[in-house]
DNA sequence: ATAACTTATTGACCAGGATCAATGTTTGCC
DNA sequence: GGCAAACATTGATCCTGGTCAATAAGTTAT
């Protein structure tokens, strides 16, 4: 019963050059912190998946890993099948986010990508990012500055919250993650369904729909076919203990703070 | 009422050089994929603290970051004070894991850390790490796997479990590590008291108490003060859905798996 | 050894959220 | 445009695990 099926695959994504010079995102990427021309040589290895229409697969678990990905446009969810066939999903993916990093230990995917609504990723050959690291430095900050936070927002899906805080601190994230890329932190349409939230945040639907009523009730937030509107932020950020999610993606600058490091406050 | 003092910090480590040669989980740690003329260059930046007992923090929540750490001997965990002042476990580290991750991203540690016995840590100063791994590239691909071996671990925590799953999930992975560090997998000593792994888990220590007492009653396991015993490893592995958390922790060999990558299955 | 404290065990009760069910609303498709 | 399928909403009931409480048993210091 438990069998979804995510719309059949388009046909193999073909790949188009473009470059990275003039993304939106290109300050929440991979690339950072590269200088004008190292960005120009970045760009030269990156290639565009072609258009991916909502359920279209990006990748499948234990496929063999050889590349990242980036969010060019639109959105991605993440998700592994349980034992007995029900979606797990772990995690959304927003422009200038990067997929893939869990591939890395075992040199294959391991959880199932797919767009959720018309999409593009851009690719980015890991040796290639290698090469290039190799005489960039800062593209290795950056790497790791971005699986630092995925362990952080991690710790996230781990403390125990209540329903209602779970639902505040996604509503809240997204806000955050749209005005990051130069959106409205306050009225936006979600990217997936009920549904996908309820899953993602470990609760049935019925519960998240149930505490969008009651948010509107208070004022707080409507939530009316996807589009969600924040009324009041504030009250909003008090549910969410955003303090355990903040997710401010833009990069430091690269240099190693290494002041004094006394031990025994 | 929830302030908790882990016993009074020790005098400020004094650190000592040893080499990471002779050192019994080398191939669990870091530098697992150099060759031994990488490794006793390596070894050199290696600095141990002095012995921390019971209680002693290896370092705090904002302090500025510099160096990455490693369990050279005993056990330490993580964990983060939340608003109302009562702590949440975030993980436990066994020798040979790498402490600290978390903190590239803001220059600065975001858990506490200290030990939950006497123990030893080694400390690698980061700008260190990335001077040799310029030259040794395999130290990259051995953190970027470690990275991604705490994102799949991070995921098990986000599964939404039974009681009793997260408890065997528990004592399994804690076998499971035993097993790699070269110690029987059917008997062991817990590190931790009770209530840190109910922390861990996010569950009532009451609950893991009564679970103990039902898995002693299938003849599963038996908890009999921190002195576990696995008495049917089958099915304790049943009720843990490790498919969810195998944490091997063995690195792979480091060359890229660049197999074709045939979209839509 | 005794006191004071921390940790473990067991029971009784409670509540948050899941499940089941019924109905309404969109969306996609031919 | 109309049908089917997916998605959303609301109510009624149930159950897992939390909370409160009492006791026991280790642990540490004096």
């Amino acid at each position: 019963m438990p069998r979804k099926n995510h719309g059949t695959a388009s046909p193999s994504p073909r790949l188009e050059t473009r470059s990275c010079e003039q993304c939106t995102v290109r300050d929440i990427c991979l690339p950072a912190l590269l200088s004008p021309e190292q960005l120009a040589e970045f760009s030269k290895v990156v290639k565009r998946t072609e258009v991916l229409h909502k359920g279209d697969y990006l990748y499948r678990v234990n496929e063999p890993f050889s590349d990242l990905f980036a969010v060019f446009t639109g959105f991605f969810k993440a998700f592994v099948v349980d034992r007995h066939g029900s979606e797990q999903i772990t995690g959304f993916y927003f422009t200038g986010e990067i997929m893939g990093l869990h591939a890395l230990a075992h040199r294959s995917y391991q959880y199932h990508v797919v767009a959720l609504n018309t999409s593009v990723a851009c690719r980015i050959p890991y040796s290639e990012y290698k090469r290039l690291a190799a005489k960039f430095p800062s593209l290795y900050t950056r790497l790791h500055d971005i699986f630092s936070h995925e362990l952080i927002r991690a710790r996230f899906s781990a403390a125990n919250l209540t329903a209602t805080q779970k639902v505040a601190t996604m509503l809240y994230g997204i806000s955050r993650r749209f005005q990051e890329r130069g959106y409205s932190p306050f009225e936006y349409l979600l990217p997936m369904p009920n549904t996908d939230i309820a899953n993602r945040l470990r609760l049935a639907s019925e519960t998240v729909s149930r505490i969008f009523t009651r948010l509107a009730k208070q004022k707080i937030v409507t939530v009316d076919d996807r589009r969600v509107k924040i009324l009041d932020m504030e009250r909003l950020a008090d549910l969410s203990p955003h303090n355990l999610y903040l997710l401010d993606h833009r990069p430091m600058p690269d240099n190693v703070n290494n002041g004094s490091m006394t031990r025994h406050g």
